[in-house]
DNA sequence: GTAAATTATGAGTGACAATCATTCAAGCCG
DNA sequence: CGGCTTGAATGATTGTCACTCATAATTTAC
């Protein structure tokens, strides 16, 4: 331990050359991917020697674990305010959805940084719970539509959760390796099945179980027919 | 070349050679991840130099390559199998979905080295290829139910094949996470989601565009409201 | 101003993929 | 059997790269 307070400047100067090694270490990663980056590189384009890293950063691997964890925490702060907005939880998933949507698309090679982590450092919470985190706010906002009874209860959470992050990551990585970036369509069709198949009616039940739309369709039908052959008693 | 027909003993040699050299590799390459794996590990479990091993593959990489690519091709076969079912393309769907599920789960760690060969032969085109072909499975069950009339053509196909892949791949990571393997659930809830939001009705038109069931329902309880209060004239 | 403590440096070390000169064995013909 | 040809097998060697550590530079303390 040292003094009680080091001077400002001192660690100013600390958290000075941490940021230029993170700056460099995400540059040379996203361009030549994990393994194709040397250490030799990022202590180059961060201008000091490639000993000094090491007094930063214990191995390669703790890098990158730093640069993902601030990526994923950057992140959650956005999608929670994405996720804020009042009104109906639908709208709330709806924007959720395009936030997430878009940083898939934009910051993709930070995404696969996460997974080469995956590969890399197998058997890491870590790099887990910070998605974890990321992954929760859909819940929060799941919860809130239950509560306020615009979402039925007898669908568990992570169900609506794995298709709703399992559509948006799939057809984003499909999306690049066509070249397309028509996002709209696949936001509209996956909250329209969260309104059809999650949503709640009037009476608290869920809108449609399965196969019950088409029994609903049956009876509208055979009703209204009804309806229509009787003479009309008003007025 | 040598002559026309070289003993069959000794291409039967070089197959077998091949064949133990794949063995070794696939089981190295999952005890250990593909970066964790030791030529040298490979050779002697193959029973071999290390050297031997750069006759039948030129490098670390494609050895990974064929590995993969096997895997796939192998996969497509029994997805095929799984998606032959008569009847109904749900019923084929569901049966593929259950199909998906369980290799997703049972050979996650093959998977796993799919998602390797990303991160380190970036840019290849064979692996993303060989996932092509698998995939298309979806698409033919997909345009079989649309030509007879059980899907609607409003949606496009590539939509409604992200939503299915990427639900169930998401859903098998995270129950691996979580440790359980209750697929069931997942699959009865996107089989239901197909039928809700692409299945259509008699009339060709889907079962509900975005928003329609909920004007649907409002028409429904109206006439019904009616139809109970007007005097029964029957009988 | 100088001793003590902290931080920076880059040549050196070990691990590992890939190479290649050399050894080995199978098939073929007399 | 025994030389001859051709392709396969070998493992010591090479080159690369993450990581270390003895030394140098710089800052702090008194």
């Amino acid at each position: 331990m040292t003094g009680l307070s080091p001077s400002p400047t001192r660690r100013q100067k600390v958290e000075q050359r941490e940021a230029a090694i993170l700056r460099a270490a995400q540059a040379i990663f996203i361009e030549h991917g994990y393994d194709g980056a040397r250490m030799a590189d990022i202590a180059r384009r961060a201008g000091m020697a490639e000993g000094t890293i090491y007094i930063y950063f214990k191995t390669k691997i703790d890098l990158m674990k730093a640069i993902v964890a601030n990526f994923w925490s950057d992140l959650t702060i956005g999608a929670r305010a994405a996720g804020r907005l009042e009104g109906s939880a639908l709208l709330a998933l709806r924007s959720l959805a395009e936030f997430h949507m878009q940083a898939l698309i934009e910051q993709f090679e930070v995404i696969e940084l996460t997974q080469s982590l995956r590969i890399f450092a197998p058997g890491e919470t870590d790099s887990r719970q910070d998605m974890r985190i990321y992954v929760a706010v859909f819940d929060d906002i799941y919860r809130r539509g239950i509560d306020r009874g615009q979402f039925c209860e007898a669908t568990p959470v992570w169900v609506a959760r794995d298709l709703f992050y399992g559509t948006l990551e799939y057809s984003a990585r499909t999306m690049r390796l066509r070249g397309s970036e028509d996002t709209g369509l696949v936001i509209d069709i996956l909250v329209d099945v969260f309104e059809a198949r999650f949503g709640v009616s009037e009476t608290g039940q869920p809108a449609f179980e399965a196969g019950e739309y088409k029994r609903f369709a049956e009876r509208f039908e055979a009703a209204l027919e009804r309806l229509e052959s009787l003479p009309d008693t008003r007025s």
